[in-house]
DNA sequence: AGGGGAAGTTAAAACGTTTTCAGAAGGAGG
DNA sequence: CCTCCTTCTGAAAACGTTTTAACTTCCCCT
């Protein structure tokens, strides 16, 4: 790594912008207070002006614009927020921004609340509830109206106390919750619930394969206690079961989610004894790891092996071969989550929103020559 | 709510009014007030005890905290903020959250930041000017005391104008600016530069083709006037001059970034006279882009064309075949961003830090036998 | 000519903290 | 016993806005 000085040799590096900001006053920053002065009027006509709530006439009015203009004014946020009983944001909490589902739900939330003039927060737990409960402290300390906790988790005793909290804290502040892809603990609680329909998703997805003829479909990347995940695995029964197949025709492998769990238990899958000829993927990162595992066997997606996802990530299409996947918008899951929650205050107390999904077809399935 | 009474034994008159107060507007929100009422103390001792920049006997310590647990208490930031003299924020304003690479950036800003205790606002611009202007007035008007500006750009008249624009507002507000994997337009303006070495990085990837005994090698991916591509660009080239190929054996196409741009250049480029057998590409998604159309061309890599990229984004290793590229740690340039701005205050105008990269290999790339 | 609005403006009171300044209580030293 | 620290605490003054209530003008109407 390389430190390169720019070329102080100029002399007149800093440009007496320090010298600048001494000359003004002690904090550097223009108040309300001087653009009143340099205009001629009081402060309250300033604001009135400024924040635009109120009529001024028109001679008043550019009189002191034009002083903010040369001064280069800009109001200071606390202040406004303090006064106003709080500021417009809306906070998202996810388990990491990298995550290109996640993403794609932050950027919906962002864009939405862009719409509406309000400012928005991302906090990144990494899984953690320990920094999970800071950010909610810390946004409730900066009044944040909205806190949309977004993503899968592992529904234990914890999460459902932690939730509880979260809910009757916020409530009380006149805030709201919104539960994103992540189950409501209690019915009556003052949260709002925004998820795809996960089982539909698996439930067609699934059906896509037994109409090209698949009879032996594993499931792979389950997770016990994890609301999306086994809502899935459920859609995915019910499709078995809506095909007439019997109960012991569904496998499910428990390995979690992620590329690297999906590689290991592929890799397993493919050394045991079990029958198969396809696989439905508990998310597309899964099924990038099952494809490797696959291909590092020897056997050819969709000739040997049908492969199917959930999520349809943006890569997926790249994918070797292009992977049929179930479209979840993650996008207008983050815009729903923030429209919802304006849109109706009163709607609170256990409102729950499904979202659509549907099936894209590409290239890693194949129908069934000889349907066992 | 409860209003504890008696509990204050003196301060009748202070009690009145707070109790008076708390009873009209019950906005649910509990104030320093309430907290010092409850324990019986003054809010000075509160905000002592709870800021805890003061020293404060163990035995009020108690009690005040035990009043602030019961109550619920939360500060209010913007108050908070507004007395202190703002607070410590850093904004980070990215084209999009989408984008593997720059999620990886925000994603190290955000930890580090964290590690310091400091807020991380994050805004997306979509890529249009209009936007990021005004998410940088918004950070002033919330008094961030550090922005950074992540992403590689054209460096046009407009962008130098803007960019000084901001550098020089922030200064004056004693805020910083950083500018991420963009060129700062005037060496003397107060911003810090922090961004990869990717002439060097671009110089190694076609020296690892030029090793392989490649010689006929396509750089695919130019965007004339965005310094990262330019510097890329210059690299490939110094690689090319410095295993003693002429100037004419460079061979660019501008087709910017993006792996639509990347399959539709490559297409054509498969259809055109020229002879080529491996290509570097601007980044890992034209290199996506470039495998599809040189897959859908009947032609195999690495035995037909060697194929390499740029930034090792997570799925790189997922592409068919995984992809050599070069590694480019993110979140690293993120949380250097920080590190190197909050460390020295005064290291500000024009210092420039350059981080190192290195190559990946995977099997995208095969030797050729007959060098022509 | 005097009263009543309307229109335009302002002084001052919030908002919820932190911090300064000063007072009170309690010992220690003379 | 008085004085002088020390230690603790509280009243009040910031911080930069918005908003309320009041105060001018000025004009129109009777």
């Amino acid at each position: 790594m390389t430190t390169a000085k720019g070329t102080a040799a100029k002399g007149a590096a800093a440009k007496g912008t320090a010298a600048k900001r001494a000359a003004v006053k002690g904090t550097g920053r223009v108040t309300i207070r001087e653009v009143a002065e340099r205009a001629g009027v009081s402060v309250a006509t300033v604001s009135r002006v400024l924040s635009g709530n109120y009529p001024v006439p028109p001679a008043t009015r550019t009189r002191v614009l034009r002083a903010a203009r040369a001064l280069d004014y800009v109001a200071n946020a606390h202040a406004r927020a303090l006064v106003g009983g709080g500021r417009n944001t809306v906070a998202v909490v996810l388990r990491q921004v990298t995550s290109p589902f996640y993403a794609q739900v932050a950027e919906g939330v962002e864009a939405e609340a862009a719409t509406h003039g309000w400012l928005c927060l991302v906090g990144t737990t990494g899984g953690d509830p320990q920094r999970e409960m800071e950010f909610v402290q810390l946004m409730r300390e900066e009044g944040a109206r909205l806190v949309i906790l977004v993503g899968g988790v592992v529904e234990d005793d914890a999460y459902r106390e932690r939730v509880a909290r979260y809910a009757e804290a916020l409530d009380a502040a006149g805030s709201r919750l919104v539960l994103c892809g992540r189950p409501a603990p209690d019915p009556d609680l003052p949260v709002l619930v925004v998820e795809f329909d996960n089982e539909a998703g698996a439930r067609a997805i699934t059906g896509h394969l037994l109409s090209a003829g698949h009879r032996r479909i594993v499931f792979l990347g389950g997770l016990p206690g994890n609301t999306a995940l086994d809502a899935r695995v459920a859609g995915y029964r019910a499709a078995l079961a809506e095909h007439g197949l019997s109960e012991d025709a569904a496998y499910v492998v428990d390995c979690g989610l992620g590329r690297a769990a999906g590689l290991r238990a592929m890799t397993e899958l493919l050394q045991g004894r079990r029958e198969f000829t396809a696989v439905v993927a508990g998310d597309d990162m899964v099924a990038a790891g099952a494809l490797r595992a696959i291909a590092d066997g020897g056997l050819r997606v969709p000739e040997d092996i049908s492969v199917v996802g959930y999520n349809d990530i943006p890569l997926a299409e790249d994918f070797s071969p292009p992977l049929t996947t179930v479209r979840t918008p993650a996008e207008e899951l983050g815009r729903a989550a923030v429209r919802f929650a304006l849109r109706d205050p009163e709607d609170a107390a256990g409102a729950r929103h499904l979202l659509g999904t549907h099936i894209v077809v590409r290239g890693s399935v194949a129908p069934v020559e000889r349907p066992s």
